[in-house]
DNA sequence: CGTGAATATACGCCTGGCCATATATTCGAG
DNA sequence: CTCGAATATATGGCCAGGCGTATATTCACG
């Protein structure tokens, strides 16, 4: 994976697309459906930020019959992983980031998802 | 300092300011003249960039006769400082990060830059 | 003061990127 | 094959933000 620098803190720049990032770095796995509950916002929206995330090789997606799971790119380089972990370790209280980690675990009828393949 | 998490990276998200700070990084205090050269950019752009950089508080100025010398904040927050840390570690070739550097130390008449206080 | 060097700001233009809405695709169930 | 659920894409509008150029400010020096 080369993955330009400048692409990566691009695709941080935007709230929506970094809490995503976040709730996905803190989850492993997650489905659109999952991320649009915890996020509280559209569905095209979300799709839309994680087709990006993937066409800038950030994330991969797998189908699973109905869904869609998205997962951090295995070969995501080091570097990059680090500035998610330091970030999240650091958020500050701008970012409703607990409260997006809150609702995804209440919500009801969540897709059984285990772990990136 | 509180610096909202999505105000970094915004920051962050132009390559102009990407090189700034990573230069700041390494070298610790920079004139505007300095930077000017070392990125090859006209004054404005790079003034403005550092502007922006001091109204999200990323960086700092201080005033010594005709120059202006910036430096990272000194209360920027330890995940700030991590993520520029690692950052520089983990360039790839897309940022012209090492020539930027080495532009910067083939400057003649360079002011003598010493340390931010 | 007046002049020139270093830096900052103002202005107008224009592209990129975000959004909401609507529509297309894909797939399992029956 | 049809239908509905989950997801993706297309379209058009809009605004933030980047750029170059020109101009203003600030300061050392004589």
């Amino acid at each position: 994976m080369s993955l330009a620098t400048e692409a990566l803190f691009r695709a941080l720049a935007d709230p929506t697309r970094l809490r995503c990032l976040l709730l996905l770095h803190a989850e492993g796995e997650l489905c659109v459906c999952e991320l649009t509950h915890a996020l509280g916002e559209s569905q095209p929206k979300i799709s839309r930020h994680l087709a990006q995330l993937r066409e800038a090789g950030i994330v991969s997606d797998r189908r699973q019959g109905l869904w869609v799971y998205y997962c951090l790119h295995p070969q995501l380089p080091t570097w990059a992983q680090e500035v998610l972990r330091v970030t999240a370790a650091g958020v500050t209280g701008d970012l409703p980031y607990a409260a997006d980690a809150q609702a995804l675990h209440d919500m009801p009828n969540r897709p059984g998802a285990v772990c990136c393949a």
